[in-house]
DNA sequence: GTAATAGTTAAGCATTCGCTTAATTATTTG
DNA sequence: CAAATAATTAAGCGAATGCTTAACTATTAC
């Protein structure tokens, strides 16, 4: 690689669409690169660029087994987004709530 | 501006900490930009684009009113990253319980 | 009306991003 | 051992990102 992808940054590494669409595809179990790659138009070098990517973020884990690459999930560090986004969900929810009582009123 | 910023997608809107910085200090309430801008280093004008990715996004709305422009957070469209986020809750509530029985085994 | 204030728009720049193709490294299979 | 398979590393390219300074627009105050 020219210049490696160096952000551990957990928001940095879920903006891009493929990388959440790879992380998708984990939660049914750990998987080969090839598998992986299967629906995605793209190279395998860019999919194997993107697991780097989500490695450095420690959102995935990698085991070797013969000439395979298994990779897993690994969903903790998506707990930092949880977290963050949780003091907004009260904003919908207030909005919710206000919806709620102007339907009461009526 | 050479190019707009134009990204209307969310979770590249959040992807940049000086953009959640400025949801964050919007949850106080509406503000005009010099005010919302004033923890930052970093000029006005890239406080406005930045302001401008999250309108784009919906996450941040604004009005008038005289010569300030008053910025209120729409934390609404956040809605869709804590969707995606909550199917992996599940994986780490998961391993929390692990670690209950594996406690409670003791 | 002139100056000050609040903010944006414009233009440009260095860096990062997402991708490609070509070459390379392991491992397995015939 | 040679060929095939799985995947990475390397190099490079065009576009997007995040910032800057300078110029502009609108509104308020003197």
């Amino acid at each position: 690689m020219s210049r490696p992808y160096a952000s551990a940054d957990i928001f940095q590494a879920i903006a891009d669409p493929t990388r959440r669409a790879l992380l998708d595809r984990l939660r049914t179990g750990e998987q080969a690169v090839k598998q992986l790659a299967e629906p995605f138009a793209m190279s395998l070098p860019a999919i194997s660029q993107h697991l780097q990517v989500l490695c450095e973020a420690g959102l995935v884990q990698m085991r070797k087994s013969g000439r395979q690459r298994l990779y897993r999930l690994n969903p903790e560090p998506l707990k930092q987004v949880s977290d963050w986004i949780s003091c907004y969900e009260q904003f919908w929810q207030n909005k919710l709530d206000a919806l709620g009582n102007y339907l009461e009123e009526d």
